[in-house]
Formats: C-alpha cells, sequence, structure tokens
DNA sequence: CTTTCGGCCTGTCAGC
DNA sequence: TGCTGACAGGCCGAAA
C-alpha cells in the first residue's frame, strides 16, 4: 500500500486529469467500501464537480463544489482512469462516469480500501483526520519527543503510531531507522531527544526525496501515466545485505509487521 | 489509560 | 501437482 509520498504523487497524478470533471454517476459493486449509505454516497455526488484533491497523512480529500469524501487506500488502493468502453476488472469496486464519459474507478484488490463522504468545511477537524499526527515536515521536535518518550513500545512502531506523525508507513519506518542507526526494537522511552529530533529530519527527507521520485513500487502499486518511472532505492526494506558493511539484513516481526534492519550498523544502544 | 491481537480480503509464494 | 500456512505498503475495535 501506498504510503505519504505514493499517495502524494496519487493526488498529483489524478488532479492532472480530473479537476473540473463532473459527476454524472457513480456505481458502488462492493458496498462495504463506501462507509456509510452507499446510496447516499452516490446521490450526495452526483452532479457535483471535483474542483480540487487535498491529502492529509495517507488520505486523500476530493473537493467538489458542496461537498468532499475522504479516500484512504489501505493495503492495495488505486485509482484507474479509463474510458467507458474498458470493462470493468473484477477488482474494480467503485466507478465514477464524469460527464464527459470518462471513468475514473476506485479497484483494490483486497478491499480494504475506504471512502466516506466529509465536509468540504471540516474535514482536517473532524474524524478521522482530526487525531492524526503532523506530518514530518511540520512537526514539533519537542512535542514528538513527549509521545515517544513515555512508551516502551519499539521506536518502529511508534512511528507507525499515524497520530504521533502522519504519513509513514512499515516501507519508510523500516528505511527511517535504517539511515538514523536505530535498531527498530529500540523502546521509545530510551531515545533521547536528540535522536528524534534526528529521526524526525529523517523522515521529512525520505518522505520528500520519494515525493521527488514520484514514490515506491514494489509490486501492485501504479499511478496512472506515470507507472514504471520510478526507481526505488531501499537500503533494507526486503533486501538482503546492508549497504553500508555489507552485513546479513536481519527480517524480524515487530508488532506484527515484517521488520528488516541491520544489526551490525543499527546496534542497540543510541 | 496502554498495548496486543484478531479481523478485514485476496493473491502469491515457499514448503511439504 | 495440489494443498496449507504465512505474509503483503493499514487501520479498527475488542480484549487484556
Amino acid at each position: 500500500m501506498p504510503e505519504l509520498p505514493e499517495v502524494e504523487t496519487v493526488r498529483r497524478t489524478l488532479k492532472n486529469f480530473i479537476i473540473g470533471k463532473k459527476i454524472f454517476d457513480i456505481q458502488v459493486h462492493y458496498d462495504k467500501i463506501v462507509e456509510g449509505d452507499s446510496h447516499q454516497f452516490i446521490e450526495t455526488l452526483k452532479g457535483q464537480t471535483i474542483r480540487d484533491i487535498d491529502r492529509v497523512g495517507k488520505y486523500l480529500i476530493f473537493i467538489l463544489d458542496k461537498d468532499a469524501f475522504i479516500s484512504h487506500l489501505r493495503m492495495e488502493g488505486k485509482y484507474n482512469l479509463t474510458d467507458a468502453f474498458k470493462p470493468l476488472n473484477k477488482h474494480e469496486h467503485v466507478n465514477f462516469i464524469f460527464s464527459d464519459h470518462s471513468e475514473m474507478r476506485y479497484q483494490d484488490t483486497r478491499k480494504f480500501g475506504r471512502l466516506k463522504l466529509a465536509s468540504k468545511d471540516s474535514y482536517r477537524l473532524d474524524l478521522p483526520l482530526s487525531k492524526l499526527g503532523p506530518e514530518p515536515w511540520n512537526a514539533d521536535v519537542e512535542q514528538i519527543y513527549q509521545s515517544i518518550h513515555k512508551s516502551r513500545l519499539p521506536i518502529k512502531t511508534l512511528l507507525l503510531d499515524q497520530t504521533i506523525l502522519a504519513g509513514i508507513g512499515n516501507i519508510y519506518a523500516n528505511e527511517i531507522c535504517f539511515r538514523t542507526k536505530i535498531n527498530p526494537t529500540t523502546p521509545g522511552n530510551r531515545i533521547s531527544r536528540k535522536r528524534i529530533a534526528e529521526l524526525v529530519d529523517i523522515s521529512s527527507q525520505i518522505l520528500s526525496e520519494a515525493i521527488k521520485q514520484g514514490g515506491t513500487t514494489i509490486h501492485s502499486f501504479d499511478s496512472n501515466g506515470i507507472s514504471g518511472l520510478f526507481q526505488v532505492n531501499l537500503q533494507v526494506h526486503q533486501q538482503k545485505n546492508c549497504p553500508a558493511c555489507q552485513g546479513t539484513i536481519i527480517k524480524k516481526m515487530i508488532n506484527g509487521r515484517g521488520s528488516y534492519y541491520c544489526p551490525h550498523c543499527q546496534k542497540k544502544r543510541s
């Protein structure tokens, strides 16, 4: 699934194609993708024109004339842009039909993603966006330190906590720990202010570099029009040898998520 | 309160 | 070859 840089790439790509398009109709083929009443979702949005697309953390927000809707891609959600002649594939669950006969289809193999109506005026203040922490480049280090230093959870798990910092997913959490040479299992309460400052800084750097490159692709993700453009430079995630010391990279489950690190370069001491 | 765990879904891959 | 179980970029809610 997309993490912040991939969602940002989708946002930018989508904007080029659908701003100004009017929703003629919406077909929902798998009800649970839409939170709340899908009929109401359809009727509310029908006839409105897409004016903008915003992003907060890993959420996309489509802004229309009067309303907005939030989209979370979770693990495998993506948007396909197509014309009406192309038959629906089995994983395209929600089809936005525009008045110019082009279509934007929400595809999601695992059906984890969600669409939800939102208030155009207050979506940032409403759930679920209201509980997100800052994105790394907006973060106040002292505040992040306060959240992290009172927890005994592994730092890698804390990096995945969207209420502390928004936008980091499993891949980037691994990469951030590697770049800061922090062992991902280190409890939050054993990390100094200085190290937290480094973590926040490296997080900003890695995410913004990835945005520049157009996101990271591992297997199923591609955003229309620019698929295949990206070359990933993952240093530890799903890697075999450490690029720094050539030692073997360890894979270990940390709170249920696959975690990769170099035991030599990422010592417990920090 | 904090933390862990199972559920949500389908596909793929390793191992038997 | 076919089957089974583990795992995959995430999040939520129930239970501990």
